[in-house]
RNA sequence: GCCGAAGUGGCGGAAUUGGUAGACGCGCUAGACUCAGAAUCUAGUGGGCGCAAGCCUGUGGGGGUUCGACUCCCCCCUUCGGCACCA
């Protein structure tokens, strides 16, 4: 007797079921709390391969937490607004609000068909005014601490997407988004000041353990702290002062000349009549190179400069030495001006060599002395200072300090610290995003939105040209209001903030998303938070997870919570890739391109196979979850995604691999329903009242395997989301069961029993990666209660020991016979017992015995010779 | 250039503390069932030699520590990721 596999019917009920029941809602205060959060998605239009992955991972440890009785918070949200839905606006004439609420709605019903255990009732969208209303009121609060602040700068301009783009957001010079070169542009601009915490949040990178080293490593980077000090170089007859940073204080008496930046003010005010001219030209040169280098900036350009005609005087030394501006000096870094000691410096060195500028050594490399003139680079390394007057004779590393406090007596300089990390540019010249609460009155200058008029509603009638004025200026009704404090005539500001602020505190609305009368509950947040495993892509290892942290600690300081990080742990999971399939005439190939026997569909060409990619459209190596889902079902697809790989690796998407996946759940189901009149007959096997399996090795090796495999799987997910490996394990079990299915061990009463142990150990273990079979089987297998209220299989540590054990025998190393003992066996009764075995003899005997190792449970080893 | 991660069968991957390398899955081979196929089941499957028992060899390359190394140490190679004029 034998039942269909039917998955669609199977998994389409249970999610009926988990639907009406709200089976996945978080009920604070019952139990300990666990926060289980994965980044939620923008609303592309479908979810793709990184979307199953990623809520697979989460919804895994979600529900395993679950059956582990935690009080689970597993939610789910929408970070709706965006550049996407304005183009789709100006593409096909749809509304971005249409056009998202339709994204949203029908991938909400792919995430509800992948069973992703959610708890929906406190589904959030950022596009929706009753989250961004607290966007507006975060941003007043931050105003009025002076954390928001607004001022002219020069910013990076994507043409592409028309607006302007954070920091964090260039890549080599292109736009993370769409790789247009990004260009410099004046611009008034609402800031963060998440310098600010530059310190804190660097700090911390060192107190987040379950973090992975490699993010903890980029955010440093990117936050870049440099200690050393500034230093005064007075312009020599002028009241210029020329001020530098500097992280090597130890090499100022090795100064020979200084650069400025070509953007740097002084640049006009101290260069010659006579070069005026040339650096003039020069400065527009470098200018014109800057804006072009965006394309090419992986090219590094060549290091080149000009002489001003002006001196600078080392306030250590008195020597005058020539001020040059130079292409390679950075405005926005420090002070835009850089004391040059080419004997320690490369670049330095470079740039003296070229120019005919003098090399002054003032560290020597311990027992060597260093000639300037023959010097083919600059030593960098440590030593021994001379040429440095009274710090003569001091260790480089030991100067540091010395030099500085001298630079602090003498009143010319002084300890400093620089920070990569800039402060937060976050207008943005689009429609589709959160209105920036702010108004600019005639008379009263610019004011906040009071908190009363919260929400500032984005206005549904604008004009989206994608030309590069924010598209809220065309709106009339919007733009035009009164001064709250003068009631005159005033305008609203028309940029929108990026939308990294609205999904830098998503987390926080979850427990409190109904809430009209604050952003979040303080007691909620005391309850729910940290997040105790956040998971995400890799990409955000920087942007948002920087951006997260720091609000965190802003909305800290505003006395909203007592929290100094918003995630306990991070799992950044891997990549979804596939193979591609190229023709060199035409490019990448979809499968549909390629013919039967591998040539390309156009050209009959043949076609490169072999090179594994992420998943793109470009790459044309995409797969649509849908598809995968309608044919084999949500438990295979998900049950996949977790096999191929560790989760925080990359993983291979493979067809044959998930019918691999399909037939295992087949496996499972048929162990179930074809022995169903077996496993409804009797009850699972209790160690504790039915009777010792001694005189059945086969059945005690059964129970020893299943509780084997529970001790396993527990220990493979929550220690370390080895999902992969947990799923293996099931399998071993599953085939260890069958192995004694055929046979008669099972055709007894104490056999039903601990088959019946095994088989709902099976669908128990299995539970968190295919919820909708394993309900569907604990059902059939006649419980009550339904699965996903189910507790996990409790360990019996009883049921693992072993009597004997085998160990296996090297002979120098070599595996040479294996023999069983009794597991309490001391040495001497392993040794004796190794002793009588014929291949041993063969091997060692006749040999003196050197050394004689016992692992116990493992292995002996004979050293003989 | 700097920082980080990784290199294991035909493929994805396993080996948790230095203790039988290749679990589990895919693929492949042979067989059973079938009119046939699909599905399913059974057996085999790192490489070399051998009828076999078995022997040798094998985790990117080279050296070292150890009774024993995929695992620890040193050098090198390759791949991927991040940063990249940061003073």
């Amino acid at each position: 007797m034998s039942v269909k596999y039917d998955h669609k019917e199977i998994e389409l009920r249970w999610q009926a079921e988990w639907e009406e029941k709200s089976a996945f809602a978080a009920r604070p205060g019952q139990g300990e709390k666990y926060y289980c959060l994965e980044m939620f998605p923008y609303p592309s239009g479908k979810i793709h391969m990184g979307h199953v992955r990623n809520y697979s991972i989460g919804d895994v440890l979600a529900r395993f937490l679950r059956m582990r009785g935690m009080n689970v918070l597993h939610p789910m949200g929408w970070d709706s607004f965006g550049l996407p839905a304005e183009n789709a606006a100006i593409e096909h004439s749809i509304h971005p609000a249409k056009w998202t609420h339709e994204n949203i709605a029908f991938m909400r019903r792919q995430l509800k068909r992948m069973g992703l255990g959610f708890d929906w009732t406190r589904e959030i969208s950022t596009c929706s005014p009753e989250y961004y209303k607290w966007n507006q009121w975060i941003f007043l609060k931050f105003y009025e601490k002076g954390l928001a602040y607004k001022r002219r700068s020069t910013v990076n301009w994507c043409p592409g997407c028309s607006t302007v783009l954070a920091n964090e957001q260039v890549e080599e010079g292109l736009c993370w988004r769409c790789a247009s070169a990004v260009e410099a542009k004046d611009l008034e601009q609402w800031f963060f000041r998440i310098t600010d915490y530059a310190e804190e949040l660097l700090d911390f990178t060192h107190k987040l353990p379950g973090w992975p080293e490699r993010v903890l490593v980029m955010q440093r980077n990117w936050i870049g702290k440099s200690m050393g000090a500034e230093v005064s170089f007075p312009v020599d007859g002028s009241d210029e002062v020329i001020r530098i940073f500097t992280t090597r204080p130890d090499t100022l008496y090795g100064v020979t000349f200084m650069t400025l930046a070509p953007e740097h003010p002084l640049v006009e005010r101290i260069t010659a009549k006579d070069t005026l001219e040339e650096v003039r030209s020069f400065v527009k040169e470098v200018v014109r190179e800057k804006k072009g280098a965006g394309a090419a900036a992986l090219e590094k350009l060549d290091k080149k400069g000009v002489f001003t005609g002006a001196f600078c005087v080392n306030p250590l030394t008195g020597a005058k030495v020539p001020v040059y501006v130079a292409n390679f000096v950075l405005m926005e870094y420090g002070t835009g001006a850089v004391m040059a000691v080419p004997a320690h410096d490369q670049r330095d060195f470079e740039f003296a060599r070229a120019y005919g500028l003098p090399v002054k050594v003032v560290i020597n490399p311990r027992g060597k002395t260093l000639e300037a003139e023959s010097m083919e680079e600059a030593y960098v390394g440590e030593g021994i200072l001379v040429n440095s007057g009274p710090f003569d004779g001091m260790l480089n590393t030991d100067a540091v300090d010395a030099i500085i406090d001298h630079l602090e007596e003498e009143g010319v300089g002084r300890r400093s610290i620089n920070y990569k990390l800039r402060d937060w540019g976050i207008s943005r010249q689009r429609y589709w995003g959160c209105p920036i609460p702010v108004i600019y009155c005639k008379a009263c200058g610019t004011v906040g939105v009071d908190l009363e008029d919260l929400p500032v509603v984005l206005p549904e009638e604008v004009r989206l040209t994608g030309t590069g004025r924010s598209p809220l200026e065309s709106a009339g009704e919007f733009v035009n209001t009164v001064c709250p404090r003068c009631k005159g005539e005033a305008r609203r500001e028309t940029d929108t903030m990026d939308t990294f602020v609205d999904s830098s505190w998503y987390f926080l609305r979850y427990l409190s998303p109904g809430d009209d009368k604050k952003p979040f509950e303080k007691e909620d947040a005391r309850y729910w938070m940290p997040v105790d495993q956040y998971i995400g892509g890799i990409e955000h290892a920087v942007m948002h997870l920087l951006y997260a942290r720091f609000f965190t600690k802003a909305l800290r300081d505003l006395g909203l919570h007592t929290l100094d990080e918003p995630f306990k742990n991070l799992l950044t999971q891997g990549m979804v890739c596939k193979e591609t399939a190229r023709c060199g005439d035409h490019g990448f190939l979809s499968p549909g391109e390629v013919t039967g026997d591998g040539k390309c569909g156009v050209c009959g060409a043949a076609v490169e196979f072999g090179a594994v990619e992420k998943m793109s459209k470009s790459k044309k190596n995409t797969i649509d979850p849908d598809g995968i889902i309608e044919r084999y079902g949500a438990d295979t697809t998900r049950l996949f995604s977790l096999f191929a790989a560790p989760p925080e690796k990359d993983m291979e998407w493979s067809a044959e691999g998930v019918e691999g996946s399909y037939r295992f759940l087949g496996r499972v189901w048929r162990l179930v329903t074809e022995n169903a009149l077996l496993l409804e007959d009797t009850t699972t096997y209790d160690e504790g009242k039915d009777p010792s399996l001694d005189d059945s090795p086969p059945l005690k090796d059964l129970h020893r395997i299943t509780h084997g495999t529970i001790k396993k799987v527990t220990g493979d997910i929550e220690k370390r989301f080895h999902f992969n490996t947990a799923i293996s394990s099931i399998m071993e079990l599953v085939n260890a069961v069958y192995a004694l299915v055929r046979g008669d061990s099972f055709n007894n009463p104490v056999g039903a029993k601990v088959f019946r142990e095994s088989v709902e150990t099976v669908v128990l273990l299995l539970a968190p990666f295919a919820p909708h079979i394993t309900e569907e089987l604990w059902q059939r297998l006649g419980n009550e209660t339904p699965l996903y209220k189910s507790k996990w299989p409790v360990l019996s540590e009883d049921a693992l020991v072993k009597d004997e054990v085998t160990l296996v025998v090297q002979v120098n190393g070599r595996v040479r016979a294996k023999v069983v003992v009794p597991v309490d066996s001391t040495d001497d009764d392993v040794k004796e017992a190794v002793m009588k075995d014929a291949r041993v003899a063969e091997w060692a005997g006749g040999k003196e015995l050197k050394k004689f190792i016992h692992v116990p449970g493992r292995l002996v080893n004979l050293v003989v010779r």
